[in-house]
DNA sequence: GTCTATACGTTGATAGAC
DNA sequence: GTCTATCAACGTATAGAC
């Protein structure tokens, strides 16, 4: 049984990652500073540094739940076999993910751009791994002739780029929009031309 | 004529704004600090408050010649009037951005990620005008049947994304790459590729 | 576990001699 | 125009009362 002080601390700890992604998100790491994380969670600054004792290991933090996340929405690549399906299924995948959680792509991006200094071992491990299997699965498709002839890792930059831009550039979307944001709806369209555009790029 | 004192304005000016676009590349701008900028230009920190009075002035500035490249490598959409011409001839104009210029496109991609604070009426003046026509152009190229039934700005959204991702997630493509990077011949093969998928999303 | 007050380091910016 | 020395502001982190 969990007391309640464990759960006052799962509780604030959340409140801290969330508010920690929103400002980390905005401002990049330097840029944010833990009075703006303690006053978006609603919680004391010293409170950040008895949860977490750094600012430097709360960026870990985000950072691992954000690697979980992208993780779990890689797998929708694996539930299909014919590329028409795991690709519409993982575009469409990676297209919700930008929608739903835009500051999570936002830390990403900016990790990426920065040189990923804290995530490098992670890329070189786990994401490496991941990125050969279905390397091979791209592959395996154009020798049996399901998909046009392509370089898989410059496929699936594409797809990485052209769905998280719907995040990170999101702000120059909007006012390329007359500063309008996507309503649902729209989004769901917009979804649906990438979607055509990635399968068609590949002879689906 | 430009008396001695002019010429080494200008030649400071210069040094200081190239260290300036690197480090704001690596760091952000709030990560970036003027001490790093003055030792990357081989010049005293006082120097530069001298030339540029504030660190957010000198950062408008890189800005400022950052937007200026940006357009000039738009032009090469005009240069052509069939799409298949026009389409290959931008798309390897922005690849080449990528490779030569990733410092500038990484300063971009950082002001876009943190809301364009600095950049947000050239995004809704200029940068809008200028899409609007190449939606037009985009627009006529589906209506006379030259290219398939797309969305504009999906369409160039992707274009933007997949190029730039080469520069602004180069570290994250690398570490992919085992922790080498593409060669000149290398990242030629993979802007060919690049050009061929986009052309085939929309038949060409 | 919560929170106020504060110490300490870093950094943008300037003064003033050359 | 150049550069060293220095200041003032800010931000991380902690001490210690509750």
């Amino acid at each position: 049984m969990k007391d309640q002080k464990e759960l006052v601390r799962e509780i604030n700890e959340r409140k801290i990652i969330e508010a920690a992604e929103q400002v980390f998100a905005r401002y990049g790491f330097k840029g944010a500073t833990t009075d703006q994380i303690s006053k978006q969670s609603g919680l004391p600054k010293a409170n950040i540094h008895y949860y977490f004792k750094t600012k430097a290991n709360l960026y870990h933090q985000v950072l691992a739940g954000i690697l979980n996340e992208w993780m779990e929405s890689a797998q929708a690549f694996d539930n299909q076999e014919e590329p028409k399906q795991a690709l519409t299924q993982y575009v469409e995948s990676k297209m919700e993910f930008s929608r739903k959680r835009p500051f999570a792509s936002k830390v990403w991006a900016n990790e990426m751009l920065h040189g990923a200094p804290v995530v490098s071992e992670f890329l070189e491990t786990t994401l490496k791994n991941w990125l050969d299997d279905r390397v091979q699965v791209i592959q395996n498709w154009v020798e049996s002739g399901k998909i046009n002839s392509v370089d898989p890792m410059v496929f699936i930059y594409m797809i990485w780029s052209v769905t998280q831009h719907y995040a990170d550039f999101e702000r120059q979307i909007v006012l390329l929009n007359h500063g309008k944001e996507f309503t649902d709806e729209e989004f769901s369209e917009k979804t649906q031309q990438v979607v055509n555009l990635i399968l068609t790029s590949v002879g689906v």
